[in-house]
DNA sequence: GTCTATACATCGATAGAC
DNA sequence: GTCTATCGATGTATAGAC
C-alpha cells in the first residue's frame, strides 16, 4: 500500500534482518525443539542482538508460529513432490513407483525435513494451531490428489480410492519415521525398493507374477 | 544383596516415594515434554519436595529416560495387543482386520498414549537412546510377528510378508498419527472401518467383490 | 530420608543510549 | 532500528536442619 520507494534502504536493511532472524530460529526451532531454544541462541544465530529479534516479531511464540507456517507454506508445501504433472503418465504400477520414490527420495536423506518432523509431532500437543495447518497444507492435498488418481484408475477396481490413497501414504511416512526419525534402519532394516514393490503390487493386485 | 529385611519400612516408604514421582514425573513429561518441564512441578505432582526427587533420581535427564524406558517396557509395550494368541485364529481377513481393530481400538481413545507418541517422535532427535529401544521394544516385535503370520498364510500367496507387515503398520500408525495426534479428523475425516476395509482387502486380494 | 531455604545460571522481555 | 545492559521470574541442583 502507498508510495512504497524502491530504493528504501530502511526497509531493504529491515526485510534482510527479518530474513536472518528466521534463519536462524529455523535451526534452532528445528534441532532443539520450541521450549529448549532461547532467545539469546536465535539472535545469536540470526548475528543481530537480542532486542532486535524483539523488534521485528511480538514474543517467541510468535517467532516460532510463524517460522513453522512459513516452513509449511513454503518449501515443505510441496515436499512430496506430487505437483508435477509428468508424473502421472504411464501405467498405474509405473506411475505409482514414481510418486512413491519421489515422495521417498525427497524424505529419506532430507535430515531438515526429518527434524521438521519430529517438530510438528512433537510440538503438535502444545500448538494444535500448527499442527492442523500441517494437516490441510501438506497432508491433505497429497491423500486428495493420490486419491483423484486411484479413483481415474479404472482398470484397478479400487473399491475405496481415497482409503487406498491413505494406506500409500501411511506406508511411506511411516517407513520414514522408523528407518530416519526414530533411527531404527539398523535395528530393523529394509529395503526402500521392497517397501515399494509390495506396496504398488498390493494395489495394482499381482500375486507372485514372476517365476 | 544381603540380608534385605522383608519389613524394612524405610525400603518400602523408599519405594513408594519413588513410585509417587515416577507416576507425577508420567503426567508432566508426557504433556509438557522435556524441555518445559520442570523438577518443581515433578515434584508438585508427585507431592513431595523437589530434593526427594534428586535423592530418587540423578538428574531430570535419568528421571525422564528411566521414566520413557519404563513406560516402553511397561504398559506400553503390548500395547497393539498381539500378545494374545486367539487373536490368530480363523480365516486370514478375519484375523487380519481383528488385529487392526485391536489396535486402533487400543490408540484412538488413549490420549496418554497419543501424547506419548508426541513425546516419543518429538525428543528423539535429543534422546535417539530412548527412540532406538522404542523401535526394538514396540516396532519391532509387532512388525516380526505380523510378518511370521502374513508368511504363514500359503494361501495368500504373499511376495514379501515382511514388507507387507510395515504396509499393515504403516498405514494404521499414520492414520492414528493423522487422525489423533495432529488433530486432522475433523480437517480430512476417514472413518476407521475404511481403512481396516480397504487395508485387508488389498492384502487378501479381493476386488470389488460385492454387487 | 525428607524437608525448607537457597545458590547460581539462564530464561523471556524491555529500557535507554546512539 | 539496533545495540548494551539489565530486570524479574524461573530453571536445575544442592546445603543443612530435623
Amino acid at each position: 500500500m502507498g508510495q512504497a520507494k524502491i530504493t528504501n534502504p530502511d526497509r531493504q536493511k529491515s526485510t534482510e534482518k527479518t530474513e536472518a532472524i528466521l534463519e536462524g530460529a529455523m535451526g534452532e526451532f528445528l534441532t532443539h525443539g520450541y521450549a529448549a531454544t532461547s532467545m539469546d541462541r536465535v539472535a545469536a544465530a540470526a548475528g543481530v542482538s537480542k532486542a532486535t529479534v524483539y523488534s521485528h516479531f511480538q514474543d517467541k511464540e510468535s517467532l516460532f508460529t510463524g517460522l513453522i507456517q512459513r516452513l509449511m507454506s513454503g518449501r515443505y508445501k510441496t515436499i512430496l513432490g506430487l505437483e508435477n504433472p509428468q508424473l502421472l503418465q504411464g501405467e498405474p504400477s509405473i506411475v505409482l513407483r514414481n510418486i512413491a520414490n519421489n515422495m521417498l527420495d525427497n524424505t529419506m536423506n532430507n535430515h531438515q525435513l526429518q527434524s521438521f518432523m519430529r517438530v510438528i509431532v512433537g510440538e503438535s500437543g502444545r500448538f494444535p494451531e500448527l499442527a492442523q495447518p500441517y494437516v490441510k497444507t501438506i497432508a491433505k492435498p497429497v491423500i486428495e490428489l493420490l486419491s483423484q488418481y486411484l479413483g481415474s484408475c479404472s482398470e484397478l477396481k479400487l473399491t475405496d480410492p481415497e482409503a487406498t490413497a491413505r494406506v500409500f501414504m501411511g506406508t511411506l511416512i511411516y517407513y520414514v519415521i522408523l528407518q530416519e526419525v526414530m533411527y531404527g534402519k539398523d535395528i530393523l532394516p529394509m529395503e526402500q525398493d521392497r517397501i515399494i514393490d509390495t506396496l504398488v503390487g498390493l494395489i495394482v493386485g499381482e500375486r507372485t507374477t514372476a517365476h
